[in-house]
RNA sequence: GGAAAGGUGGCUGAGUGGUCGAAAGCGCCGGACUCGAAAUCCGGUGUACGGUUCUCCGUACCGUGGGUUCGAAUCCCACCCUUUCCGCCA
């Protein structure tokens, strides 16, 4: 959420910030709410103060044993005008919050302007994409050849998009997330969350997956209206711990990192990265969160993508970092760096972490604070990173460590988590 | 799922429907005393929004949402949560 002030301070240029993304802000739409507002704020408030301190007076004047039946007559029909007015109000702040929810966030004055991935801007690449000298398979033929994928099954059990494994190829992927884990909360300063997969409303309001993009959720039923949704990434459990929340400055910064599976309904990807584990509704993520003061956040940022990218490194995955353009950016985020990882079956780099800074958008969504030196609330800026998507690690690994024989290696800072186990062979 | 008790400011904890945004204590901040500290004493100490604008003023907030009333922390209804006991359960 934007800060109301600065729209009414600076309506052009907020709406010209956004139309980067490109967004359009309807300046007159707010105009229009805000007077309104302002009039009849205004006016509630006056009725408010008459009617309390006509009330005080009743009170005093019944404690002297006065007669206030004309006092009461006074108050009685004030509060006809009060009550449609009070009423009047409650929906203008209701539709002026409306507004305010639906509007993203502002880009950082350092993000490239464009619309499309084509405009994003490689900021570095790191390692050699391997050379096969025999005919590379992707992630899909390398794990069922070896006997350790069944998609049909999967499909069988669940519907599309969802992926089953087995044997060595499950137990590598425990073994990521492990290592994933222990890097970050012995070498990064993390510390491990476990949270809940099942959120309310109004944790995902707070990260600002609604009220905009329901439909990229899944919904449980419970109750008669209630309902919670499964969290899409450990982004929305982990940064709602601060909702509601005064943290005191000492504590700060604030570093979690969280292994959960993110579900996600994949609406309006139809006919997208279906072959494969790449697009999923269910896989698993480690990621990583940070709340932290205004004036550090951009360097949070730097260190958190560095987080990930260290994963990448001793896995030795070759990736390049890419800051998106204005216009290819999720709705919350100020900054976003992607990082892609090589993938020889594709011949492609492919997203496999997404490390953002929110500033106070989604601070001020969930009133996330801090007290500041001076001992006033503050709001935090947010930042998370994915470090990594697991699933995406494994068909990374799956592709760039496969062999002729169609076996595939287990990356050396691997093998500790996998008793030693040097290469992933079909059974016989 | 059943029964009971309870949700008040950073914490503990009062609060007959009427100067209650809320006693008291603790904590915290400032000051006095002191060479310094402790103890003691004095003063201050919530959040949000709005107006004004840097000084104030107003409004709202006592789990949440409704209701009764001139007036609700206080009464009524619904819901949520917590604790204890019983049942069930990994």
């Amino acid at each position: 959420m934007l800060d109301i002030q600065l729209l009414r301070n600076d309506l052009e240029g907020v709406a010209g910030r956004l139309a980067a993304r490109p967004f359009h802000l309807d300046g007159m739409e707010f105009q229009v709410l805000e007077q309104e507002r302002k009039l009849v704020q205004t006016r509630t408030q006056e009725l408010q103060s008459a009617r309390n301190s006509l009330a005080k007076r009743i009170g005093q004047a019944k404690g002297k044993g006065e007669d206030v039946a004309a006092l009461m007559s006074e108050a009685g029909e004030a509060n006809a005008e009060l009550q449609s007015v009070e009423a009047k109000l409650l929906q203008i702040q209701a539709k002026l919050q409306d507004f305010l929810l639906l509007l993203p966030n502002l880009p950082h004055a350092s993000v490239p302007p464009g619309r499309s991935p084509e405009d994003n801007a490689e900021v570095r690449r790191i390692g050699e994409p391997r050379r096969f000298d025999f005919q590379v398979r992707d992630h899909v033929d390398v794990g069922e050849a070896l006997g350790m994928f069944d998609f049909a099954t999967a499909t069988k059990i669940s519907g599309a998009r969802f992926s089953l494994m087995t044997g060595q190829l499950a137990r590598l992927h425990r073994a990521l997330a492990q290592f994933m884990l222990e890097v970050h909360t012995r070498e990064h300063g993390y510390t491990e969350v476990y949270a809940p997969y099942l959120v309310n409303a109004a944790s995902m309001r707070g990260t600002g997956q609604l009220p905009k993009f329901e439909e990229d959720l899944f919904a449980v039923p419970r109750g008669e209206e209630g309902k919670l949704y499964l969290i899409p990434t450990a982004e929305v459990p982990v940064t709602n711990i601060v909702r509601d929340e005064i943290v005191p400055l000492e504590l700060l910064p604030l570093k979690f990192v969280c292994h959960t599976p993110c579900f996600r309904s994949e609406a309006g990807s139809y006919g997208k990265d279906t072959r494969g584990m790449i697009r999923q509704h269910q896989f698993d993520k480690v990621e990583l969160v940070q709340m932290i003061q205004p004036e550090k956040s951009y360097d949070c940022l730097e260190q958190l993508t560095g987080h990930a990218e260290t994963i990448l490194q001793r896995l030795g995955l070759p990736y390049r970092v890419v800051v998106l353009c204005a216009g290819d950016m999720g709705f919350a985020a100020a900054k976003t760096y992607d990082i892609e990882v090589w993938l020889p079956g594709q011949n492609a780099y492919r997203e496999i972490s997404s490390c953002s800074n929110f500033e106070a958008f989604q601070a001020r969504r969930m009133q996330a604070r801090f007290r500041n030196e001076k001992g006033k609330p503050e709001l935090l800026h947010t930042l998370n990173g994915s470090a990594l998507a697991v699933g995406r690690t494994l068909v990374a690994i799956l592709e760039n460590y496969q062999n002729a024989d169609g076996s595939v290696s287990v990356p050396a800072a691997l093998q500790p988590h996998m008793d030693g186990l040097e290469r992933i062979a079909r059974a016989s």
